[in-house]
DNA sequence: ATCCGCCGCGTACAGATGTCCTTGAACAGG
DNA sequence: CCTGTTCAAGGACATCTGTACGCGGCGGAT
């Protein structure tokens, strides 16, 4: 349908902080970016345009600034680029990324044992459509 | 170490291919791509190319063709790939990644299975790992 | 009213990427 | 020997990405 562009690493990156905080200004965004990730104010500025050309995002002026906030659904964005990847480097099985998580990630007991719960609801559940 | 570039998603997509064969001239790896994937056989040339100038295969000249090998362990490759999504659209987490596609990609019922199985198994090696 | 510094927008630009065309040499038949 | 086929190599090139500079406007200090 909408057909629109893929989002690039650096989108991806802005447009999730953006999600996180739901609707925000071009400098709430970058000054909520992680310590480690060094990163330009007209860089972030720069990606949220992008974003909005590609009809990711919408941007309300408000006073003289533009406050930005999603035009989609975080996780159909997020789906779509997991099966990206699930495509490309597992042949579009899921099965095996999952096993490549399970053996090489590090994944913790506690995380462990919440996998295994998330099995075990669905199994119980087990109806094939959406809520 | 390496500090090899990074895999765009054709060279990755290429490479897969060429890990699958195991080694392969450029007409090999072309042949094998999916009917859907309709790519140029100089485009593979290219990838494969470019794969080799970033040190991920090597190549040997048999007779007057080329024949290219992998240099690297797809796992790591992959490994790497991964870990570069879990960042950007998980914040670093595997879990909720897991979580996304237990609950929104299509997993069937023997993969269920199969996944809890590969949790069984963890689980009870309970791994120190040190390689 | 004037000047200064901060802010944000649009424009710019170099490097990476995806795709392919062209050239020239090595072959396989006829 | 002449011709069509097959490759490796280069090079071309339009985009897409990542990153940043420069100019005009707003608000406070002089």
């Amino acid at each position: 349908m909408a057909a629109r562009p893929p989002l690039s690493k650096g989108e991806m990156e802005v447009a999730r902080e953006l999600w996180q905080l739901g609707s925000a200004t071009v400098r709430q965004v970058h000054e909520v970016f992680p310590a480690g990730r060094e990163i330009d104010f007209t860089t972030v500025q720069t990606y949220l345009r992008r974003l909005e050309t590609k009809g990711y995002v919408k941007a309300r002026l408000v006073g003289r600034t533009l406050v930005y906030s999603s035009r989609v659904e975080p996780r159909k964005v997020i789906g779509q680029a997991v099966n990206e990847l699930v495509d490309r480097l597992f042949g579009g099985e899921a099965l095996p990324l999952m096993r490549h998580l399970i053996e090489e990630g590090g994944i913790s007991d506690s995380e462990l044992a919440a996998l295994r719960q998330l099995i075990d609801r669905l199994e119980s559940e087990e109806p094939r459509d959406a809520p």
